[in-house]
DNA sequence: ATTCTAGATGTGAACGATCCCGGTAACGAT
DNA sequence: ATCGTTACCGGGATCGTTCACATCTAGAAT
């Protein structure tokens, strides 16, 4: 049977079989003093009887407080910005608050004007912005950030003065991968890259070729390629970085799903990796330690990102009025270097 | 800079700064007649000047409509629920409708009261329960049901009369698969199941058994195993299928992740797949293309079914009162076979 | 000149709760 | 007997919007 649409029972309701007057019923809804025991009890029993769920909607009008925070997201496809909803969902579930869920289109929308204000429409109390920083699609957002009148909170971007960020440090993992790989003895080192658009895939490029440079390596435009994080992609830069720097003896890739295409390119092409290759991924996915071999990787918690998203968030908040211009505070995770098969040099 | 919390500005504001009432401005909001052009046109310079944006919340409780959809999920960190809540959110999105997003602790919760009436008290205009079929864990929602004052759409579950469902074929698909082998030359198939407390897991399960059966070829328990669907598990699960079945010649895995444990495992042991051992998986996640070899797969495209949910849904929604009760239509989805090289028999 | 009509606009109630304030009863202190 | 205090309870305004209905004006019809 479909359900039935009956008419949602109100506290005036509640009131009249209770006897009482409407503002006694708020009192004991809200745990109040100055209402007789037997009074309570005898509220309490209408409630469950008539089985009264007070109006959310209602209480945020008044009180102009929604305990909703309102999420942008993009490509929710992907396991990255999933296992962040992930953890902002659940950390917001715990902390009493509710998720109003938008998606943009696609990861570059730059205008994203009639979705955030959809979302403030609603009275959300905060937002987290969680689409990565692609092109220029932040820089709207901060135009017009003074005339929104809630708190933001920002995922994965550049640290800026001023801006409640939280991120990961994408430079040191990478930095981390390939001082591993230089440790392991390898030398000639190549970076598949994410689609340069990216924020995160600048860092990760800009850390590949610092580093080598400091280890006194030239970096040259045949040593790295580009792609756009899908393994698809990531079998044509592995195809086309191998073709082009044939001495390569290692390659940190800037995520998994192409160091997967890369461990299956280099086998096509009779390479045994780690003894002929050396690979680094990016991201940790879960199934990397059951790649052949299992892939060494930098691994980013990006649960632990959406629930400190959404802490940093809720504090500000709640904070008292006068202290909300105190500098926002900016969040910068440490990534965690995992050391599996795909990256030890073998002996000999 | 903070955003700075200034006060909203509403159609009262709006309606003396225009010098007219506020039931003029509300009439312009909403495109309604009887407003003279020089009034509407003063009244949309006002509301550009003032900036003013009409609350949603006031809206959603004076219409008793909320253009909001609940939507109860599990798992995130999993890439099947996320990929089926981005279509969930893409087709609302278009739709005009927002997502009202909450997330169960663990799949098998089986008392999801609160976070529930929580989604209800914010007056969703309906609920999609996109939580896998676990246990009972969907006993005490339909015991509820009629409790709830709004339509309901449930995913991924076993059809029900009188239930709108929206699914994959779990049984067609895994049907497809085995017969797949069958039809390659195989005859000794083995099967890597998910945890048999999910449906879909007994589905893909129960279809390998009866396709066997029906091919005259009896099942006996040392012919499968069960996993987690985490590839973690399916690593343990293929070495204890390979080791009390050793003359298997070909594996239906009930998803990807640990089919490519499969793949992994088959190889350490030194079986070459597909000569020695074809595999199958389920699901169709993109990476399969490139696991080594390619993956044959079981294809279903969650997006989609994340779509038609909605789109049931709000079809519910806007029916007309009496025809609400007409049958709630099953949705029914096909999933397709992907045949790759993991499961093609060499000549020979 | 009067009535009718239709378009343009305003008024008050409602949605479901909370907040501010004021009123009553009971009690001890003076 | 009067006063002041405190616990208990209710009335009315309020949040921002829409809905049903009333009012007013101007021009056409009688």
């Amino acid at each position: 049977m479909a359900a039935t649409r009956k008419k949602r029972v109100t506290i005036k309701q509640v009131a009249e079989e209770a006897e009482v007057s409407i503002q006694t019923v708020s009192r004991v809804l809200n745990d109040m003093p100055h209402v007789a025991p037997a009074t309570r009890d005898r509220v309490l029993e209408v409630i469950e009887r008539l089985q009264y769920r007070p109006s959310a909607l209602a209480r945020s009008l008044i009180q102009q407080r929604s305990h909703m925070v309102g999420v942008i997201t993009a490509g929710l496809t992907y396991i990255g910005p999933s296992r962040t909803l992930d953890g902002i969902a659940t950390q917001a579930e715990t902390m009493g608050y509710s998720v109003l869920l938008n998606e943009l289109p696609t990861f570059a929308t730059n205008d994203a004007k009639a979705i955030l204000h959809g979302s403030l429409a609603r009275q959300v109390d905060g937002v987290i912005w969680a689409v990565p920083e692609v092109d220029n699609n932040r820089e709207w957002v901060l135009d017009q950030l003074a005339d929104f009148h809630v708190p933001f909170v920002f995922l994965t971007m550049n640290p800026q003065p001023g801006l409640p960020i939280v991120s990961y440090d994408n430079h040191a993992g990478a930095r981390m991968a390939v001082e591993h790989l230089l440790q392991q003895g390898f030398r000639r080192i190549g970076h598949v890259a994410g689609p340069l658009v990216w924020w995160e895939a600048r860092e990760r490029f800009a850390a590949w070729s610092e580093v080598m440079q400091s280890a006194g390596i030239p970096v040259e435009d045949r040593m790295w390629t580009e792609g756009n994080w899908s393994s698809r992609s990531g079998e044509a830069a592995a195809r086309r970085l191998l073709d082009q720097y044939p001495e390569m003896d290692a390659v940190f890739v800037a995520n998994d799903q192409m160091a997967l295409s890369m461990l299956s390119v280099a086998r096509s092409q009779g390479l045994h990796v780690p003894r002929d290759l050396a690979v680094v991924g990016f991201d940790g996915i879960a199934e990397s330690d059951y790649f052949s071999p299992p892939l060494t990787t930098v691994h980013q918690d990006l649960h632990q990102l959406g629930c400190r998203a959404v802490q940093q968030l809720i504090a500000m908040l709640e904070a008292p009025q006068e202290s909300i211009e105190l500098e926002p505070a900016t969040v910068w995770l440490e990534p965690e270097l995992i050391v599996r098969e795909s990256s030890i040099r073998l002996a000999g």
